[in-house]
DNA sequence: AAAGTGATTGTCT
DNA sequence: GACAATCACTTTC
């Protein structure tokens, strides 16, 4: 798992994750979910990024350590989950963006009680639907009750790249291509029902 | 369907 | 005191 998270570049970590199984220990059992929708932060050049210049805070430090560590920061009132990649000292991640639910489904809509179709398609929304808050941050995949499975894993039939959501005057990098989804996945953000595939839901 | 607005809350200068 | 890797709701086309 480290050597997936580091073994090539962040960008196609990013890819690579999509159809890869997010798997949340918890006390009423498993949480399980495909990764539909990702985006790639690369570290000290990247002025979306919150190690741009490898500036060091409280709230970012934990970007330095190595591939498999879990980020997670608080946006307004909302977590979001990042797993860092590359070796210590290279402060790169990768934003989860969207999951499909495998497992458990019933608890995830008892922790964000909404319609399914808009249960886990954003950053904020899946981690209320994990019933996640920062918990887990700084803690490595390997040894949290939060885990990357993959050998079960689902292939996207096509991988779509865009700009990444909500990077704001930030001259190349808010248009940069760095953002990474299934096409066709409904628990995707900011995708058009029109493109939405409700059988195969983009898997191969 | 798309664009705009306000809520919300910690973090950083 | 400004601002943010969001979300839900309203307005408008």
């Amino acid at each position: 798992m480290q050597s997936f998270l580091s073994s090539r570049p962040t960008t196609e970590i990013a890819a690579a994750l999509l159809g890869k199984q997010l798997r949340l220990q918890t006390a009423s059992g498993p949480l399980t979910a495909w990764i539909t929708e990702t985006e790639a932060y690369l570290g000290a050049n990247d002025a979306g990024a919150h190690a741009y210049q490898n500036h060091q805070t409280a709230r970012n430090r934990v970007l330095w350590q190595p591939a498999g560590t879990i980020y997670i920061y608080q946006m307004r009132a909302l977590y979001l989950l990042n797993l860092v990649t590359q070796v210590a000292g290279t402060p790169e991640c990768v934003l989860i963006r969207g999951i499909e639910p495998a497992s458990g489904v019933e608890q995830m809509q008892h922790n964000r009680p909404v319609p399914l179709a808009n249960l886990t398609n954003g950053p904020g929304k899946l981690m209320q639907a994990l019933g996640l808050d920062k918990t887990l941050n700084g803690q490595p995949l390997q040894k949290a009750t939060l885990s990357l499975d993959l050998d079960h894993v689902r292939q996207p039939r096509q991988i779509i790249k865009s700009p990444r959501i909500g990077i704001v005057n930030k001259a190349e990098w808010t248009s940069a291509p760095l953002r990474f989804y299934v096409a066709g996945n409904p628990f995707v953000s900011k995708i058009g029902r029109k493109t939405i595939d409700s059988h195969t839901h983009g898997w191969q």
